[in-house]
DNA sequence: TAGTGGTCTAGACCACTTC
DNA sequence: AAGTGGTCTAGACCACTAA
């Protein structure tokens, strides 16, 4: 009653919040256009547009230039534990290659999808202090944008120190290897079967190249993962690094509190 | 050299995030005003100003109305592990009370303060579940916002069953308790010593009342954190939820990769 | 009091979508 | 061709800050 009833604009995107809200406007329902608004409310139609920007960066809309505004679909949320990790997610699987396989067939679609590039890249800091190498050493990043119901939901950035992965399927270009775990398989098939992971998490808003690329709403804030893949002798045979789109994750971690 | 080149309000914006990241405009330092810019650019004021959303929203600026813009300072990163609930951190502690201790001690200013509220209130359908009572039923709601460096940095509300800590000092409303694990203080007292903790976390936009609670700049994105704590025997014990400025926290977990 | 950011109007043009 | 969101101008007024 206090907050967001000041100006005009903030007022008539309240109004379409409560809308929102109420179920009035349903997701996917469209807004009044922006003439129309400014005629009910008797503002400019600069004013107008002000409240679909305001409910933009909310997150709470969506536009499509030349068409209209709209209630922002909820997507489904998955749920991020340490069980996405599980050893029988990737131990009995084959390496499987995706070669010819059509990119839009059903299953690929439904379960979701992931291109990929692999290339032999200069360490930079962050990657070179985790995996314990020299700033500027060659290592293997194996980068992919990870789609789900012909949504982009992450990416995500592997390195590897070049001598764990050498001659395996993960750097031979032309297949690729498909899907989750596929990582953890080659290196497990080296002797360097990971065992130990540490998560670092920060929230931020995304660049504008990130926006691009995972095709998000204004005003979604993304959440930024760093990965540590470690064998059982302690030793890091992975570093990794990913962009979430924050709405479609949560993250949960369960751990005993220490002495 | 494609993206954010297009508009002069963008324009103006990339050059003036240019001179931020060259460090030509030091964090804290003063931005041109927009009449400055409208003239040099030459636009009008309502763009120059545009340039000036776009940067508060990508969270690189800070505005103070009647004063100018300024280039954010970023604060100090806090790492928030498991250890900050380790046993050590409150076994040994006396329960303090913090009664008549000036609030602007300059201890509590550098150790951080946190104001609190303990009432019993009925429980909402999360907190329920949770703490496995029915709807409705009342428990004891500790919420506190935590304070750093004069800074609100974030909130985070507990829930206890109400015969768990009736007669303790943790719903003794006049001195309340001080500090970091106060709670896990109580129930280790009552027999009910904390052993697990699940966390849940979640990023996104803060609502209005979040953005002038927490003091938040426009555009930064919070961090949603539910935490659900149990004893050895499995027990749950206390709910908390609590909301963070993402902007100065990372999280960190490490666990084991599971079967 | 002078300078600042914030918001508004009224009208214009553009790029896009839909039919 | 009609309707849409996006952006811009030029000028106005307000609320706030600082000297």
């Amino acid at each position: 009653m206090h907050i967001d009833s000041d100006s005009p604009a903030r007022r008539i995107a309240a109004d379409l919040r409560a809308d929102i809200a109420s179920g009035q406007l349903p997701p996917g329902g469209k807004l009044p256009s922006v003439r129309d608004l400014a005629e009910r409310y008797e503002v400019s139609r600069t004013t107008a547009g002000k409240a679909l920007i305001l409910l933009k960066t909310d997150g709470l809309v969506t536009t499509r230039h030349g068409s209209g505004a709209y209630v922002r679909e909820s997507h489904p949320i998955r749920r991020l534990g340490p069980e996405r990790y599980a050893r029988h997610h990737w131990e009995q699987t084959t390496v499987r290659a995706f070669a010819t396989e059509a990119p839009e067939s059903e299953a690929a679609q439904q379960q979701g999808h992931q291109t990929q590039e692999v290339s032999l890249v200069p360490a930079d800091e962050p990657v070179a202090t985790a995996l314990g190498v020299e700033i500027g050493s060659p290592v293997y990043e194996r980068a992919r944008v990870v789609t789900r119901e012909g949504n982009p939901t992450h990416t995500m950035t592997s390195y590897y120190r070049s001598a764990d992965v050498e001659g395996t399927p993960l750097v031979d270009p032309s297949p690729g290897i498909a899907g989750q775990g596929g990582g953890f398989r080659v290196l497990a098939d080296k002797g360097l079967a990971p065992h130990e992971i540490t998560e670092d998490l920060c929230a931020r808003m995304p660049t504008a190249e990130e926006t691009l690329l995972l095709d998000l709403p204004p005003g979604e804030p993304v959440v930024e993962l760093r990965r540590v893949t470690r064998t059982a002798d302690g030793q890091v045979v992975e570093y990794a690094r990913g962009v979430h789109a924050a709405s479609r994750f949560v993250w949960s971690y369960t751990f005993a509190i220490p002495d």
